[in-house]
Order: C-alpha cells, then structure tokens, then sequence
DNA sequence: CTCGTCGTTGAAAGCGCTTACATGCCTGAT
DNA sequence: ATCAGGCATGTAAGCGCTTTCAACGACGAG
C-alpha cells in the first residue's frame, strides 16, 4: 500500500531541473549560494511534478522535528483553547508545528510515547504531568506543578485566592464554601490553600472543598445540592468561570439573588460572555501562558537549561457584582435580576 | 547544537540487549517472532537507556507519517473546539496523531505547506478550503465546498435554512435579517440560500444578509444597529449561537423583548449554556463532523477513492423560545414557583 | 602562460529505522 | 545418523533528505 506522497523525491526533481540533489536541497533550503539558473529550474521542476517533499526524511537527517508538542485534557470551554491558541501561535512564530494530544479517558501512556518519538519537546497541562515520565525530551508543565528537573509555568495562584477569599470574607460573607476539584489540578489544589490560609488568617476555619469537576453540567450540579439544601453558604468560590456562571444561572433561575443570597465568584476571566451581575474573578494570561510554553520549549531545546524555579505569572482580581460589590454604574442592574448572557454595554 | 533526543539509537539498544537491531525493531512494532528471552532482554534495555524512537526514522522507512493535519481558521467558541475534538479523538482511536495548524491573520502559505510534509493527509475547514493549491496529499474539507476531485463532508445546510426560516415566517414574523457573513464561508451562504428561498416559496423577498463575523462582539454590533434604528427587524436569523446569544442579551439589556419584540435564532447548538428564553437553533453534528473528517483521511490514505458527491450530515431543528414558540417546560422559568435554599423541595 | 581564487556544483556519507532475505539451529521423521 | 522444516535471529538494502568536502571552470594577477 503505498501511501502518503506521489512518489515525487528529491531525486526526480533534481533529475528533471538537471542538477544534483545537492543543488535542489539548496534552493529549497535557501542555504548555500545558488545560480540563478539553477535556482529557476529547480523551481520550475518543483512546480511541475508537484513536489512535496518528506518531512520525515529532513527531520531524520536534521535530527530535529521543528514540531512541539501539547497535551491537554480536553477542550471544552474557553480555557484550554486560549492555551492551545497562545501555544501554537507562538510555536508558529517560531516556525514550529505543533502536535496535539488530548487527554480524554484513554489511557495516554502509548499516545504519550508516540507524541515523544515526534516532537522535540512537550509542553504538558499541570493535571498530566504525571504522564511525563522519564521523558526524554525537554518537557514544560503548564499550570501546574512539575517533578524536580521539569520546568513549570503558572499562573500566581495561592495569593489571588487569598485575596478573592477575603474580599468575601470582608464582604461580611461567613460560610463560604470552595467549589473545584483539588485532586484533579495542582493550580486547584493552590487556590485552596488560599482560601484556607483567608480564612486562618481571620480566625476561621475552611470549610472542605466540593469536588467537582471544571464543566458546567457540575456546576449545575453544585446548584442543585444547594437549592435542595444539601450545602448551605452565602459564598461560593468557584474554580474556574463556567462552573461560576452555571451555578449563577442555575439559582438565579430559582429565584435567589445573586449576591444578596449568595455570592459568587470564579477564577480565569475567560468568559467572554458577560452576565449580570458582573461574575468578579481572578483573570489568568492564559494566552500568553501558552505562549510562554513554547517559548520555553523552543529555548530548551536550543540548549538552555531549564529554570529551577516556577514561573508565575501574575494575576488580576477582577472585581465586578456577584461578589456583593456595588457594581460600575454603566453597568445598569435590572429590575428584575435575571441572568443573561451578555457584555457590558459600552461604554460612552 | 545537537537537540532533540539523549543520542540513544536502536543500535544502542540492540547492543546493551545483545541481539540486532532488526531483533529491537521487532519487539517494539511487536511484529515477526521473538523469543520470550530476547523480548524481556530488549525491554530491559530500552528501560535502561530511556530510548525514545526517532518517529522520523520510523515514518521514513516505512513512507508513513501516521500523522493527520487539520486546519482551522480559529479556535473562539465551541465550534471549532467540538470539531477538533471529534478529529483527534477520532484519529487518536486509529493511531493517527494530529498535527493542527490554526488561520489566524499568517500568511499559511508556507506553514501549509509545511504542515503538507509532515502528515500524511489534512483535514481543511470550508473556508479555508482556498489554500489546498495542488496538495499532493489526500484532502477532505470539512463544512464547506470543495474544489472538483476533493472529498468534501458538511452539515445540511439550504433545507434546515429554510425550515428555520418557514417557521419565522409561519410565526408571522415578516421583516427577518439574516444575520451573517455569506463570504466568508460556503457553509453560510449555503443557509442564506435557505433563506432566500423560504422567502419566495411564500411570494416574499428576503433581505441582504448583513455581513458579520462569527464571534461574540459581531453580534454586539448588529444589537446596537438594531437599537439605534441603523437596522430593523422582529427577527433575526443567525449564522451561529455566539452570534445570536450576543444579540439576544444586549437586545435584553437594552430592554426590548426576544422573542415578542423580535425573535432571534441561532445556528449549531454548541452553546451549552443555556439562556432564557431558550434559543431556536439549528443542531449539527459537529462532532460527528470531525470524526468522519479522520475516517475518510485514513481510507484515503488506505488508497481508497475519493467521493465524488458531498457528504452531508443530517442536521436538527431545535424550537426552543427565541422564535416565539411557547418554551417546553423541562425547566421553569423565572415566573414559575421558586426554591429556596432554607426551604428543600418536597422530593427525595 | 601559469597559478591562485572565487563562485558554483556534485559525490557521498550519514541520519535511525523497517523489512525482505539469508542463515543457523533444533526438532522430529525417515 | 540424516535431512526436511520451522523457528529465531542477523545482514543489509533502502527510505529521502542535509551537509561536508572536493572538484571544477572561469578569470585576473603575476
């Protein structure tokens, strides 16, 4: 079964311009001095056979494959592509391509090796690094912690959620309650101890995490065992946006208020949606996250070492109305709270 | 600047194992007989040296990049995130990895080609399908047209138009706007066609489509042209949901009502966020879009031929509330009984 | 007229793997 | 004891490209 490629080599091409491989290579590589007759009828012969040359066989003999790659858990939400769009921007700037591996249920360890045997380096999602393994290529975790040796990239976690604790603390909120899966990412599990760490520091105590996942189907979940008063509080930190917005909604369908009879905030800032109230948040530069992986990449395998020390990128309290502030006047309330999708009105 | 890779070749290996390396081969492909004891003496060694395969070896010798590409012009919403997930997963399931390469502003020219000789077919997104040129690879382009010779798989478009346009229509609505870029992709000018035709089926002419992109701030701005009397309508057919929810809730904000002062409809039903009224859309398969793509790369890659006709997926009309339709009542709206946090609801 | 230079080109040696094909060994049948 | 046959393994020929190094022709200087 002959497949991929017209059978169209190197060979034919330099054949049909009348000069060597050496020459055609040349041309195509833009390397070394080249006639312009030469040059022309190389083109020309490339353009007449319809030449696509193997990558396989320029990475075999450059031992590079200019390709990095990524592994997430998945793509729902705005989350994970605004990291694979930052990530394969950058990597395109670079001139590199990019491999995607999703996480999903399967089991990655035979993906993951097929992934390593292509690229030249991996840029893992903190919740994966445990994939890693002895990885022989240089490997960056991202959002996450990673093994002693690995390099790590995050967003600031700990203190964010520290001050996003407290600004509801301060709120007068007392029975807060911490929304998100601590197993299922380092960065959750961060955002926790900050939550603890604003409560100790007031003399309270944290209530246990509610675990659940980053969707919004667990948010309304969430929801739900508070409608049916199987969890009670008056603050919500939520891991991330979606589940924030879902749990938003979810209750405001059900006639509380939000913030009055419960506060709610998330984590990214994602969302381009918009809601009423105004979902305060801890924004991430997530994009630029992604971007910095690669760039980290593309630098060790230039030969740099990698860091000791996490890079943390920093983070912004986003602070709007579900947390009980008074929201920004242009940002008008209804009469009847009722979320919405929406954006904020602009601004005149 | 020696990269990629820790030096350790199969040579290596089949020397700390003792055996050659065509024995090494045949255990890792596990393929051809092996002993039991050359087996576990090869592991051993592969464990030892944390050997990784050079995938560009591999695929040159056996002229197979196990590799599909996929190009998409972006990754805002959840359009194109579904569809990439069906593609991976679906190519992950064949052992097939994913090498994706996203439009942005870029010249893709040269990143095309590129990508071209990396993988052994690609995936294209309709309305890119321009950069394909003479790709010696095997195409399918996916939610769109296709140049002759190329396989081509969409979503229904003109009939579920039409239905969704009918049944505006039938609502009495008599001043619809189709709300879109029909340029921009061939999927969106096939539903303006859908459109169209609805119109003249009941003696009515429809308007010019109003040229939007497809993300949230587009339909931001058609709002406020509605709002300002720039445009006028009582509804609004929509080239997908982002677009429409956008509409919708700065329609809302502004204090008109969807459906009664104008209905709003949508396109795709990936939004899962839910909003109320519930939006009218058209449900497609994007999924189910993404997997297929995979399916028919690797039977073309198989040396299967290309189909001649279109692929088209079937599609779902959703009728929820945006059009007019009473909304079924799976889920209370706000004017319904509430529950409250302090007051458990009767079941369980 | 000869020689050194420069600009251009080609020959050839890998890159690390797969895979016929050949080889050698052991077994059971003769 | 001999030999066919099967199993396990090794040998070696590529796969299509990059890149070093040598060779070549033309040309100006000595």
């Amino acid at each position: 079964m002959r497949v991929s490629g017209n059978g169209v080599t190197i060979y034919s091409v330099a054949e049909r311009a009348g000069v060597s491989i050496a020459t055609v290579s040349r041309v195509l590589q833009d390397s070394g001095v080249v006639s312009e007759r030469a040059r022309r009828q190389v083109l020309e012969a490339v353009e007449e056979l319809d030449y696509v040359p193997s990558g396989a066989a320029r990475s075999l003999a450059v031992r590079q494959h200019d390709t990095y790659g990524l592994l997430l858990p998945e793509l729902s939400g705005p989350y994970y592509s605004e990291l694979l769009v930052g990530f394969e921007t950058r990597a395109g700037e670079l001139g590199r391509g990019v491999m995607l591996l999703l996480g999903g249920a399967r089991d990655l360890a035979k993906p993951f090796s097929t992934l390593a045997s292509r690229v030249d380096a991996i840029c893992v999602f903190g919740g994966l690094a445990a994939h890693i393994g002895r990885s022989t290529r240089p490997v960056v975790v991202v959002a996450g912690g990673a093994p002693p040796g690995v390099e790590a990239i995050t967003a600031e976690n700990v203190d964010s959620a520290h001050e996003l604790t407290d600004h509801l603390l301060a709120h007068g909120r007392t029975r807060l309650l911490f929304v998100g899966d601590t197993t299922a990412a380092p960065d959750v599990l961060e955002r926790y101890e900050g939550f603890t760490q604003a409560h100790e520091d007031r003399g309270l105590r944290a209530a246990e995490p509610v675990h659940v996942e980053f969707r919004e189907r667990d948010g309304i979940v969430v929801a739900e065992r508070l409608l049916a008063g199987d969890l009670a509080a008056d603050g919500l930190v939520c891991c991330n946006d979606e589940v924030a917005l879902a749990i938003m909604a979810r209750l405001t369908d059900a006639g509380m208020d939000v913030p009055d009879d419960v506060a709610v905030v998330g984590w990214d800032d994602v969302m381009t949606a918009r809601v009423r109230p105004g979902l305060t948040t801890v924004r991430q530069p997530v994009h630029q996250l992604g971007a910095l992986a690669a760039d980290r990449l593309h630098e060790l395998v230039g030969g740099a070492p990698p860091r000791a020390t996490r890079h943390v990128l920093p983070t912004e309290l986003v602070i709007r109305g579900s947390c009980g502030c008074e929201e920004h006047a242009d940002r008008p309330r209804r009469s009847h709270p009722q979320t919405y999708l929406s954006t904020p009105p602009p601004r005149k």
